[in-house]
DNA sequence: TTGAAAGCGGTACCAC
DNA sequence: GTGGTACCGCTTTCAA
């Protein structure tokens, strides 16, 4: 900071005067002071190969000297692209999926920089997500959108697709995975390497709080739960399988309730760090030791608030960065974008199961 | 979802014809329909008073009919108002801030939809951020701005008045309180209250886990300790005082390590509820109970997914909806917007002190 | 290689 | 009350 009225020596005075009124030169100032015409200045920044680099060169230089930057609304008019991408957040799930969705969102926003484009985040009430979503598509807000946390019966995909708004998935929608771009994690692989383990480890009464199972991530974590399960000839006992927001209260309040059980689980196998954190405190106030009388997996989405890294991670997890799905999932949105043509692709992620103190034989 | 392919009987062919196109009406296409100029049809949507009532009625009908919204870019253009605000997240800040950061962004959201105004967020490295800023200003990207996480020796601010845009601050930039608007919470009167509460309880090794204190909310919530400590002729004990990034382990292992001092703290005051829960895992691996052997008070946020509620809560704690706040700061500049020559105001909250179950007299 | 001029889709001033 | 028209600032044919 301190240089922002730094100039040229011949253009002080104008630019000083603009500068100090926060206004900033446009197009046809540029051009008048070049004695050239908008048209050449404009292919010279914009690198069209037919000005002469001398011409180029100097365009470069009293535009950076002037600071010029085209007005985007001036110019998203003109090309019809909006050079934004949006993300509608209506509360509820904002509510549930609160810093996960952040995570997410930074690493998409990192992606779109890097791109030249905007990021445009609209939260808004339940009832009015349609609308939002219109919004965007009719008064050419945002060149494409993101899905965040697509249930078991989602329709957003439908009015994007009518709207004819590009867009991709964080998640999978049932029964449109082909018609649509995505990018998830191998959920139901995740919890039935989880759910393997515990059983190696000789546990086999294993609890699971998991997140809203109307949700498509929860519904398949529990599959891959229940399929490890079978394929050991064991069954999930309904007793020991919660299902809510990914709150630390519920990890805790249920783990308590549970281990009062007069066949209390031996294992749990959790969601979301948030919960198990608070798997861990009923732990603690049951008066039993996590790890060794208690195992507990989780899964971690590697939240930089939230880190379970170290030598020894203190919880054993499933781990997928949901940072990283976010810059993917934004590369694929701007490759759709820029070819409007292409198929629907898709990323499917595997979540790393990682070893720590957590997890013991049962006792 | 589904009726987006409805339409009056008339216009049947043509307006399904656009919708299939995922294209959209303009105002041409409505006033030449309806008859009309373009200037009235306008006036007639925005309720200009001087539009017939016969003829408002018409207008608006058939936009409905044809579902007209006005091209976003092109009002922002002839308007010159960008009706967005800005929200630079430097990757450090964010790293740090993580979810209270998306509260604040989703409180300032729900203002910024209320009135019509879209919010972009830039997520930036550290370096690009005063880029990040020239880039909003210069084109036009946004009327006005949130400065997030002022520092002790903050710089933004000036950057923002020489670029001539509007910007609120969440928090305080010292020494610059008079010529900037901003909303903060009373960081030192509820720590020092705090505080008191612990001396009031009979606790006088206390422990202060912080955040990074070159953050003024930081530095302010430090004094407000250190105040009420010197009011009784107390000195905090430097061994007792951390400050790092509000983890779950940051919380941990400074409180492990306290706990196995030859005089150990009896009371932690603690920044954040996530750092507050690795305090309380840390006491239960330290065999000792919440409450009653140690002490613990947080500042709470109040965040959706941390909720720390029900009729006692689990943590005595300063409480401050930083949502709400997001919903001020924004009230705020969407007002500074509206009248630039307003001088610049500012918000003081006050967080309540809530008794829950993490506080007992000194042992 | 460069320039004139016609949009892009609105808003708003000035007549009528 | 309503309409004609000149912008807003940039991109992009079409000519030269």
């Amino acid at each position: 900071m301190s240089d922002f009225f730094r100039s040229g020596s011949k253009g002080r005075t104008f630019k000083a005067f603009w500068d100090e009124m926060g206004n900033s030169v446009n197009l046809k100032e540029l051009s008048q002071r070049l004695q050239l015409s908008q048209t050449t200045v404009s292919r010279a920044l914009n690198g069209y190969p037919e000005v002469s680099p001398a011409t180029r060169a100097r365009v470069a230089e009293m535009a950076e000297q002037l600071g010029y930057m085209p007005n985007s609304q001036a110019r998203r008019l003109a090309t019809g692209r909006s050079m934004a991408i949006g993300h509608v957040i209506p509360r509820s799930i904002h509510e549930m999926m609160n810093p996960i969705f952040l995570e997410f969102i930074a690493g998409a926003g990192e992606t779109y920089s890097k791109h030249g484009y905007d990021m445009i985040l609209s939260v808004v009430e339940d009832a009015d997500e349609e609308e939002a979503y219109r919004q965007i598509a009719t008064r050419k807000k945002a060149d494409g959108v993101i899905i965040h946390g697509p249930s078991r019966t989602e329709h957003r995909h439908k009015l994007l697709q009518g709207l004819n708004l590009p867009f991709v998935v964080h998640g999978r929608i049932p029964g449109a995975e082909e018609e649509t771009s995505w990018i998830d994690m191998n959920n139901r692989r995740a919890f039935e390497r989880a759910t393997n383990l515990l059983l190696d480890l000789g546990h086999t009464r294993i609890a699971l709080l998991n997140g809203l199972e109307y949700m498509d991530f929860a519904h398949r974590r529990r599959e891959g739960f229940e399929n490890a399960l079978a394929a050991r000839n064991l069954t999930a006992d309904p007793e020991l399988m919660r299902s809510a927001d990914m709150t630390e209260p519920f990890g805790c309040d249920n783990a308590i309730s549970m281990l009062r059980l007069d066949n209390p689980p031996t294992a749990f196998l959790v969601s979301s760090m948030i919960t198990a954190i608070g798997v861990a405190r009923a732990v603690g106030q049951c008066g039993l030791q996590t790890g060794k009388d208690v195992s507990i997996i989780t899964h971690d989405d590697a939240l930089s608030f939230l880190p379970n890294s170290g030598e020894v991670p203190i919880f054993t997890c499933t781990r997928s960065s949901v940072r990283y799905a976010g810059q993917k999932a934004a590369e694929l949105l701007l490759d759709m974008i820029s070819d409007p043509f292409q198929k629907p692709s898709s990323l499917h992620l595997d979540a790393e199961l990682i070893i720590g103190q957590s997890t013991g034989p049962a006792p």
